[in-house]
DNA sequence: ACCCGTGTTCGCTG
DNA sequence: TCAGCGAACACGGG
């Protein structure tokens, strides 16, 4: 599920439900997902109080203080990964690691598939993480350089949909949004990305935030501000994206063309042939 | 049984 | 040297 705004939904989820709050006990069972695999490390957030929830792109930052300073958390949903609250006691489904609060709720990291990573960064020191200081912009946080992004693009050969995908680009896009972005900006995936234009490139930089806020602002409205996981997609969650795993529906924007799946990179693209150029 | 999957990294190849 | 690709990771659902 966790493109930017699942993220960002899980971000102000987190901020609702600890901030302020204090750990006071922190389980884990030993898995790939924590860096280091050994639960003991988690142990730096006990007693210490969150005040801080940010993101980069797909990684939520949390800060948390105690008495001896500040200490990180770092956390990357993976493919399937979710935050979830419940009562002290009641133990969700695939939970990896679970932060008990002074609230007598706690929250529980919940990933099947072990695709996401959960670490301790000392001194909350962010900046420091190499893969955090590799991500390009945060379209959201920072905003999208038209100037920058035209230069990037301009050197590549790859399609521009795989491009997309690079993190170092532009933070937070993943296989959804790059799809759902270029259908807004009437861009063919399969162009390469050094053959976009100027006003392609701004249409482009458009159809990504508008798409990334229309995807977000369908969380606020599904889940409400009381819910209990920090989630998208439930079995059974109707599709609201426009070409995202629509193939063979008739494309909302022009009406006419038939929505197409194709494979680039080994991931899945949806596109109307009839109005993306 | 078989294929697919909202992410990232690693190793091979040309 | 490096862009580009497929595989791998792990597990459930259609």
């Amino acid at each position: 599920m966790p493109e930017l705004p699942e993220v960002e939904f899980a971000r102000r989820c987190w901020e609702r439900w600890a901030n302020g709050r204090r750990v006071t006990g922190v389980t884990a069972t030993v898995s790939r997902v924590l860096r280091p695999a050994t639960p003991r490390a988690l142990q730096a957030v006990r007693g210490a109080r969150f005040v801080q929830f940010e993101r980069r792109g797909k990684n939520l930052l949390l800060t948390a203080r105690s008495g001896h300073g500040k200490v990180g958390l770092w956390s990357h949903l993976g493919m399937t990964g979710k935050w979830v609250r419940r009562p002290v006691g009641e133990l969700p489904r695939f939970a990896r690691a679970s932060f008990t609060l002074n609230d007598g709720q706690a929250l529980h990291y919940c990933d099947m598939r072990l695709f996401g990573r959960l670490q301790v960064v000392p001194q909350a020191r962010f900046a420091e993480v190499p893969e955090l200081a590799a991500l390009g912009p945060d379209p959201l946080v920072d905003g999208i350089d038209l100037r920058r992004l035209a230069d990037r693009l301009g050197s590549l050969r790859l399609p521009i949909k795989v491009a997309l995908l690079d993190q170092r680009l532009i933070a937070g896009v993943g296989n959804i949004q790059a799809s759902e972005a270029l259908h807004r900006a009437g861009i063919d995936p399969r162009r390469p990305a050094r053959s976009l234009s100027r006003a392609e490139v701004a249409r482009l930089a458009a159809g990504i935030r508008r798409s990334l806020a229309a995807t977000l602002a369908r969380f606020d409205r599904a889940v409400g501000p009381d819910g209990d996981i920090a989630y998208v997609e439930e079995p059974g969650t109707p599709n609201f994206f426009a070409v995202y795993d629509q193939a063979g529906a008739r494309c909302p924007r022009c009406r006419k063309g038939v929505v197409t799946r194709l494979v680039q990179a080994g991931r899945s693209t949806f596109f109307c042939p009839r109005c993306q150029h």
